[in-house]
DNA sequence: AATGAATGAGAATTCATTCAT
DNA sequence: TATGAATGAATTCTCATTCAT
C-alpha cells in the first residue's frame, strides 16, 4: 500500500509539477519583479522544495523565459480568432473589448518582460515576436481589411494598429501599473466607446459622427 | 583670481560633484536598470571613490529618486511653454515634435521609474505628480481649448489626451526600448503625421480629409 | 545500518552545525568582542561557509542573542541544585565554589552581553532576567533560609546577595578581564575563605571569628 | 578690526578646543560607547569641523585614552583626600558616599574602559594604574590603619578592599549599567547602610550589631 | 526524482583619516 | 590652524545554484 500511495504521488504530481512551479514563479513575478522575486519564495508557493525548480528549470532566467509559453498555445489562438477582420462597429467593439483584457491580463507581466529585456536580447527577439508582433497582427489584419474594402482611408495599417493599441494600453497602465486611479478615475465602457469613436472617426473616409 | 576661482571649482568642487555622480547614475540605470547598475559602478563612472556618492546621497535608492530632479526645473518648464493652445495644423505639429522628443529623451528612464515603482511607492506618486500628469497637462489644456473654441468634438480631454500620449509613445518604446526596428522599421516625420491625422481627424467636428 | 546513519550525521549533520557555529561565535566573540568579531572570521573558525550562518541565524545579533541559550538549559539547572539553603561553612563554601567557578567561566561572555545591551534593550532585558537574576536567586534563597531559621541577622536579602555577588566577581574581574595579575596576585581558595569569612561575620547574628 | 576679532577667536578658542573635544567625545562615549560614537558626531556636538579633532587627537584611540586624563589630576585627588584612615562609623560613611558618587558618575565611562581594554594593551595597562589601582588605595589605606589599630581583624587589606568595592559597584551598575531597576528597586541610602554594616561586622574584631 | 542544507560571490553602506584650501 | 569633501577598506547579508542523500 505504501508503494501504491507513492506510485500514485508520482503519477499524479509529476506532470503538474511543472506547471505549479510554473504558475508560482508567474505569481511571485508579477507580485514582486522579476529580480525581487527569489527562487525560495517560488519554490514556497508551488509546494515544492527549493531544489525541485532546478530539476525543471535549469536557470531562474529559464522561469522567466517559460512566461512567454502561454502565448504560443490556445488561449492566444483563441484571442486571435476574434480578429475577424469585420468593420462594423458593433464587431469592432467586440473585438476591442476582448483585446483590452487580454491586455490587462497580461500587461503586468509584459512590463517585467519588457524590463527584463534589456538583460537579455534573446527574451527581447522572443517578446517582440511571440508576444508584441502576434498582439498587432489582428489589429493589422482588421485595418487592412478595411483599407482594402474601402472603408478606411488610406493609412499605414503598422502604424496606425501600433497607435491603435497604444491608445488603449496607456488605460490599462494607468490602472494596472500606476495605480493612478485615485489621481484620475476612468470608466471602462466609456474609455472604449471613446476611444473607438477616436480612432474609427479619424480613420474612416467618411467621419460619422457619434452621439457627444 | 577671478579666473584661478572658477578653474578651482570646475576642477573638483562639490555643485559639481554631485552632478557628475547623477549623470554617471542616469547613465548606468539606463544601460542597466537601477538593481544591476551597481554603485561601484556608478562611482567608478563618474569619476570619485565610491564612498563619494554617499555624501551626497544617503541611499542608492536616493539616487532613483533623484532622477525625478530634472522634471522639476526649467526644462520642463520650457516644454510646457509650447503648450499655446493653438489648434492650427502647424502650430501642433510643432507641439507633438516636442512632446515626441521629450518622450524619447526619457522613456528608457520612464521605464525605470515606472518599474521601480512597485517596490517604492512615495516613487510612484511622485512619478505620477511630477512626470505623468505634468507630462499629460499641456496635451489637455490644448484639447481643452480646442473643444472650447468649437473646433475639436466634445470629448474627454482626460481620455483624449492619455489616449494621443498613448500612441505616440509606442513608437518611442518600439525603437527605445524593444529596439524592435529590425522588425519594422519607422519614419519618424512619416508616424507623426499619421499619428496627427488620425486623431485630428478622430477629433475635429469637420473631419479634414488629408492628402493620403 | 544504525551506525551508519550515526556517522552521516555526526559529520555534516543540522544538530551539530549550529552548535558549531555557535560555539565559534562565543570563543570569537570572546577574543574581540561582538562588533570587532567578524562573521566571516567566525564561519572560518566553526569551518562552514559565511552563508551557512545566516540559514541557522537570521543576522549577526540573533548570534549575540542566541549565547543566553546555554543559561535557560539544564546546566544552569544542575549549578541551581546546589543552592540548598544549608548554612553551614562548608556547604556554603560548596556552593561558594561552586558559584565562583560559574562566574569564572562566563565573565568574559556577560561582559559583551553588558556591554551590548546598551544597544539591544531587548538583550538587556533577557540578560537581566535570564542570567542576572537567576544568578542571584540561589544567593537571596539560601540568605532568606539563614535568617529565617535565626542564623543569619534581619538583613535585606536582595541587598545582600548583591553584595555577596559583587565581593566575588571582582575578583574574577581582576583575573578574566583585567588581567591585572601582575599587580596584585590572589590565590584562589584564599579568597573565598577571606570572603566567606568577612561576609558571614558580616551577616551572621554570633559572630565566630575565625582563626586568623 | 577684522584681524583683531580673528586674533580674539583663536586666542578664545585655541586653549579650550581640544577640551570642547574631549567633552563631547566623553559625552558621545558614554551614550554609544566608544565604536558606536563617530568622530563626525563628536565634531558636530564639540562645535569643531571633523577635521579638527584629528589635529588634536592623532587617532580615535588616542580619544579614549584621554578619558583617562581626569584621574591624573586633582579633582581625583580630591577624592582621595577623604581617605583619612579614620574608622569610626560615621566617616566611614562620609568616605562611602564619597566613593559611591565617585563610581556612580564614571562606571559607564569604566564599563567603555574595561570593554576596550581587550583591544589596548595599554589602555588596560594605563587603567588598572592610573584608574582601578588608585580608586583600590584609600580603601587599602583605611583597612589597613584599621588593622594597625587593632579595630579591625587581621584580613588581608588587598582582599577587603576589592570586596568591598565590589559590593559597592554592584548597585551602581544595577542602576546605571543595567537599568535593572524596574525589577528591584533600592535606596541609595539604606544601601549604603546596610554595606556598611555587613562589612564592618564582617571584619571587625568585636562585632558591634546593629539596630535591625 | 525530490530534497533542502551548504555554498560564496557580490552589493550597499559606514566611517576614521587625509589633505588641499 | 581649521575646515570638510573625498577616500576606500571593511563588513553584513542575500540568494541562485549545487549536490549528497
Amino acid at each position: 500500500m505504501a508503494k501504491q500511495e507513492r506510485a500514485k504521488k508520482e503519477n499524479k504530481n509529476q506532470p503538474i509539477r511543472r506547471e505549479l512551479i510554473l504558475r508560482a514563479a508567474r505569481e511571485k513575478f508579477k507580485e514582486k519583479g522579476f529580480h525581487a522575486a527569489t527562487t525560495s519564495e517560488i519554490a514556497r508557493r508551488a509546494g515544492v522544495a527549493e531544489g525541485t525548480i532546478f530539476n525543471y528549470f535549469k536557470t531562474k532566467k529559464d522561469l522567466l523565459f517559460a512566461l512567454l509559453e502561454p502565448f504560443n498555445t490556445q488561449v492566444m489562438g483563441d484571442f486571435f480568432r476574434e480578429a475577424t477582420g469585420e468593420t462594423d462597429k458593433d464587431s469592432l467593439r467586440l473585438f476591442l473589448k476582448s483585446h483590452l483584457s487580454f491586455v490587462k491580463d497580461n500587461l503586468v507581466l509584459f512590463k517585467i518582460l519588457l524590463y527584463e529585456s534589456q538583460f537579455y536580447p534573446e527574451l527581447r527577439e522572443r517578446f517582440i515576436k511571440e508576444v508584441v508582433l502576434k498582439t498587432l497582427k489582428p489589429v493589422e489584419k482588421h485595418l487592412a481589411a478595411g483599407i482594402n474594402s474601402g472603408e478606411y482611408r488610406d493609412i499605414d495599417p503598422n502604424t496606425a494598429a501600433r497607435a491603435f493599441v497604444g491608445m488603449l494600453t496607456v488605460f490599462v497602465a494607468w490602472s494596472e501599473i500606476l495605480h493612478a486611479e485615485p489621481y484620475v478615475q476612468f470608466d471602462e465602457n466609456a474609455v472604449i466607446e471613446e476611444v473607438i469613436d477616436i480612432f474609427l472617426n479619424g480613420i474612416r473616409k467618411q467621419s460619422i459622427l457619434s452621439g457627444n
